[in-house]
DNA sequence: ACCATATAAGTGTATATGCACGGAAGAAAA
DNA sequence: TTTTCTTCCGTGCATATACACTTATATGGT
């Protein structure tokens, strides 16, 4: 039985229990999971903007600016200015960035392997299956 | 396709646009979803320790006492002492608080309808079956 | 009674998240 | 070309979340 009837606040614990179980694993690379998916974005698209990182990742703009923040002041990532545009901050890893995630890599696969044994085909294809239909709820 | 491979941050962009929304929802009632979720769970376990709110809720338990503070700060519960215990300090809505929750439950309710309404059945059925699967991870 | 252990609560610090707002720079319109 | 509009960006403020640590109180063993 569902603790709640509301499926925002019963989606928000599962995040919740999902955060602390990748946070744990990640913390040996010094990242969180937030981090974590915002450096591996970043790897993906970069040269990216805060905008740009944003859309992405779906989060505020504003809350990237915060998180970027505090990444570049770790030095795992940088910003440039764009010669064309000067409005504009070019966001990338550092040498240190992309070797931080090389570190997590594998941290991260474990335990995306741990969910899915303790999921199994079931649960797996169930939270597939979620995921795909929420992803579709905007745009 | 998922935008990411990485199961705990689609859950946690799931969440934040569920947030967002049930959010907005129930603005004009002055409560966030969290808020919401939590002055709901006090009015079913009342009176409520801390310690009990957060087991309910999964939620740390010191993360709960500055929910509650914010809460209380506001009016909408409140604090007692335990004469068997002097280190339990008991919670339970004030009026004021029940009256907020009144208020609030058809916004609520509205927003649960509109995202069931956006899922439709094989969404609802999806979502139904991964929250299961995930609630038994932990215990 | 006394001490060791267990339990309830709260605080310090840190990250994550989003809204409202303001500033700077490019682009379009007049 | 000046004005307006749009688009980037960042900051102020507020809530949400959790870990490490401390404090206060009970409880059980001796």
């Amino acid at each position: 039985m569902p603790p709640s009837p509301c499926h925002c606040a019963n989606l928000r614990r599962a995040a919740r229990t999902l955060t602390r179980r990748y946070d744990a694993a990640l913390a040996p690379a010094g990242l969180g999971v937030a981090q974590y998916s915002l450096l591996r974005a970043l790897s993906r698209l970069e040269p990216a903007t805060a905008g740009s990182l944003g859309e992405a990742l779906d989060l505020d703009r504003t809350t990237l600016v915060r998180n970027v923040a505090l990444l570049a002041r770790r030095g795992l990532l940088a910003a440039s200015a764009d010669a064309a545009d000067r409005r504009v901050r070019l966001l990338g890893l550092t040498p240190a960035g992309r070797q931080t995630l090389e570190a997590a890599a594998p941290l991260w696969e474990a335990a995306q392997r741990r969910l899915e044994e303790d999921l199994g085909p079931d649960g797996r294809n169930a939270l597939a299956a979620a995921l795909e239909a929420l992803a579709g709820l905007d745009g």
